[in-house]
DNA sequence: CATGGGATTGACT
DNA sequence: GTCAATCCCATGC
C-alpha cells in the first residue's frame, strides 16, 4: 500500500510510476505536484473552508475539483489529518482502455490522450462526483510493481503564479507521456 | 448579493 | 503566439 501521510513532497515522488485505474481505463504516473497549505498556490491557504475540507481530510481520498470552469483535476490528499496538501496528478501513460479513452476525448493521437491534468480525467472518465472519495474505490492507485524510475525535479509547477520558486513539479526523466518537457 | 480569479485546453492567426 | 469558454466559491460591500 501506499503511505499518504507522509509529507506531501514524499507523496509525489513516490506515486510516479503507479498505475491510475478507473474502471476499464487505466495509466502509469508519469508527472506529479505537490500543494500544502503552509504555501500560498494551495487551495488549501486559504484555511478550512467547504472547498477545502478534502484537503485537510485524511490522507488517501481523493481531491476533484473543476478548474477554469471546464476542466476536473484530480489530486491525491497527502499529510495526516488536519493538515491540507495534495499531490496533483498532471500526466499518465496510457496502459488500458486506450480506444475508451479515444472515444471519451475524440479522435486524439495517444500522446494526447493524458499528457494534461484535465485531459486525464476526461480519459478516466474522473467528474467532480468523485470528489472526496477513498483512493481504492473506484479510483484505484496501486502501488509500483517495478522498481522506482528515475525522477526528474522539473522546476517550479506549471499555470500557477504564486509560489512559482517552489521546485515541486516531479516527472519520470525522459518520458515521452509529459504535459510539458521537464525543467 | 455582486464580483473576480483560477493547479487548462483547443481552436485560430 | 493569442484568446475565449465557463463555473465554483472566497471575498467584500
Amino acid at each position: 500500500m501506499i503511505d499518504y501521510g507522509r509529507p506531501v513532497v514524499e507523496v509525489a515522488r513516490e506515486l510516479l510510476g503507479c498505475v491510475v485505474r478507473h474502471g476499464e481505463t487505466a495509466g502509469r504516473i508519469v508527472e506529479t505536484e505537490a500543494y500544502h497549505h503552509s504555501e500560498p498556490a494551495c487551495h488549501a491557504h486559504v484555511g478550512l473552508t467547504p472547498r477545502t475540507r478534502v484537503l485537510f481530510g485524511p490522507p488517501g481520498r481523493a481531491y476533484v475539483y473543476r478548474s477554469y470552469g471546464i476542466h476536473a483535476l484530480l489530486n491525491a490528499v497527502a499529510e495526516p489529518e488536519g493538515v491540507g496538501a495534495a499531490v496533483l496528478i498532471r500526466a499518465l501513460e496510457p496502459l488500458e482502455g486506450i480506444e475508451t479513452m479515444r472515444a471519451r476525448r475524440g479522435r486524439t493521437a495517444t500522446r494526447d490522450l493524458c499528457s494534461g491534468p484535465g485531459k486525464l480525467t476526461e480519459a478516466l472518465g474522473i467528474g467532480l462526483d468523485l470528489d472526496d472519495t477513498p483512493l481504492g474505490d473506484p479510483i484505484e492507485i496501486l502501488p509500483r510493481d517495478a522498481p522506482a524510475p528515475p525522477v526528474a525535479v522539473a522546476g517550479g509547477r506549471i499555470g500557477i503564479t504564486k509560489a512559482v520558486d517552489l521546485d515541486w513539479r516531479f516527472c519520470v526523466a525522459g518520458s515521452p507521456w509529459l504535459s510539458r518537457p521537464a525543467g
